[in-house]
DNA sequence: ACGTGCCAATAGCACGTGCTAGAGGGTCGT
DNA sequence: ACGACCCTCTAGCACGTGCTATTGGCACGT
């Protein structure tokens, strides 16, 4: 900035002025700074604008890089922080980066709150972080208490699904759940609810939010006398390993078994999946956790919230009539 | 830092020796100092510190967060920097951010070089970046000119797995292309080349880095009059595609075909899947990738690197006698 | 000629930290 | 008892920017 009020012979404010659109300088001064900056490739200093203002409009993402769902979630975040004039803060975690070591990074950036992600894979508890920061949790495990929480309704999105089925006359429904994975409890007490309130017994087979223990619970379901007709994974990571155990033993789907997801990823449309999945909505996941988290920033002092996005069913060529 | 200053009744200075764990203080003090620091939830600024060091040791990275195998590769780079004192300002693009803005971001941050990964997803030419700022070109399309460059050697990884098809006793070796897409031109001259040195002629389907491409160009493969008795994939995506086509026409593999994939992606290591493929190691890339970086950061002037990391195969399941 | 008012541009402090230079108070040797 | 030395701590400036207060210059009205 000093550089190019020299090479202007004006004074560095001016210069300053221009740059962040402040009202006061002529248009001619504007031109000609404009194009100053331009010409010595000046960027302004992040870390000095952060320093001098007295709020940085800045919040902070903590989130597992391993996860699709996050980075989808990241993005959208993005966007919806830009639009609103705040910028990220990114911490990603990982096997090799301590959640304690991506955290620690974040509080050094002046973050006004912390948005928490965790999806199907688990986390643990979020511990050491300082009451000074506000903390948004965004589809994880339950947090502690008092902090704002966002997540999609899965019993909703269960009840969804296992009308359709019933509806396209299937009785014998089975669950392959996340065993001891967030939110599988959660997705297996929906799961049960829905269909003793249709008048069906539930039944659940233990697995994982992972494709391998998806094919391992399909295949231990095919080998059952009364085997079911129709098949709820517990997400879709889950049913590519049932589809994959359908495929292998020369199951039709959806002419024997029918088959479901859940979280509408990226697979779920892979045309030779074409799953039929509950669409949790990103966009409106990082919308409701931004929110929270800008109030939060803003000093909102209000209750924790509890957001619950309301997911939608997409109807694909997994399932069809029993 | 001023506030736990003033809370032990000692200077600012002193608080400062000890948290940056300079020589001078005494034992004592530098007790008392994390004690308190402790307690009044102290994080050091990053910003003000950024602001104050001569050098930042701060490397830019842009990436898009789409590819899982980009959020792998920073990972690594993540763990990479922090062994060398370095930090990394992420700046994620994707479809409702365009690679511009991220540039823009990651230039106000004080970065001394700047890593361009691009996977398989294809990047637009990379344009407005300053001449100030070195660049790293990580596995991506050929650089324009004069940047250092870091990727795969696709080349060798081809031979490699022409080689144990070769091995097996296949003849009829068929090569599902990754179309336009960065390095297919290269993966394609590769295959042809091994192919005939061993005697053989190739036989390439143009498709894409997708699992919906490799899907199509399999069934095209199938209904061919002489169906090849091995196929490869342009990569592991490509390659979940072609193993789908062959499950839904009962074609069994290995037995009546061989399919082989490219990255060792996480899909790979499905044990339904089990793909014959080989290992690009992220982990050798991004150090070979973050020691450029670093050499240019430092000051380093010599010639453009073009580091070629040596694949490894990786054989699996998917592949046997033919 | 002199004040009044306005527009354009400048002066100077503050943000939180790292680093160089220096200050204070002990201990030791003579 | 006095200076030389070391060990520990402190004073003060600099980093690049935003913001408040102030100055300079010009046009206008009396």
């Amino acid at each position: 900035m000093h550089d190019i009020a020299e090479h202007l012979g004006v004074s560095r404010q001016l210069v300053s002025l221009v740059l962040r659109d402040a009202e006061g300088p002529s248009e001619e001064s504007r031109r000609r700074v404009r194009a100053a900056a331009q010409e010595l490739g000046y960027h302004p200093d992040q870390s000095a604008r952060l320093l001098r203002g007295r709020r940085s409009h800045r919040l902070g993402v903590l989130f597992s890089m391993k996860e699709p769902f996050e980075a989808d979630l990241v993005e959208r975040l993005l966007t919806a922080a830009a639009a609103r004039g705040y910028s990220l803060a990114l911490g990603p975690h990982g096997p090799s980066r301590p959640q304690a070591g991506a955290l620690a990074e974040l509080l050094g950036q002046r973050i006004e709150a912390l948005l928490v992600l965790s999806g199907d894979s688990g986390l643990d508890t979020i511990d050491g972080l300082p009451d000074t920061v506000p903390l948004v949790q965004l589809g994880g495990p339950a947090a502690g208490d008092g902090h704002d929480d966002v997540r999609a309704d899965d019993a909703a999105g269960f009840a969804l699904l296992v009308d359709h089925l019933v509806d396209l006359g299937h009785r014998r429904i089975a669950h392959v759940s996340g065993g001891s994975g967030p939110n599988a409890a959660a997705r297996r007490t929906a799961y049960a609810q829905q269909m003793r309130s249709r008048g069906l017994s539930p039944d659940t087979v233990e697995a994982a939010y992972t494709e391998e223990a998806g094919y391992r619970a399909a295949v231990q379901l095919l080998d059952r006398e009364a085997s079911p007709t129709a098949i709820m994974a517990a997400n879709d990571r889950c049913a590519v390993g049932v589809m994959a155990a359908l495929a292998s033993r020369g199951v039709a789907v959806p002419g024997r078994v029918s088959v479901t997801g859940f979280d509408d990823s990226s697979v779920a449309s892979w045309p030779f999946m074409d799953l039929t999945t509950v669409d949790v909505d990103p966009s409106a996941l990082a919308e409701a956790a931004l929110e929270a988290a800008v109030y939060r920033a803003g000093g909102g002092t209000g209750a924790p919230a509890a957001e619950r996005v309301v997911p939608r069913l997409v109807v694909r060529s997994s399932t069809g009539p029993a």
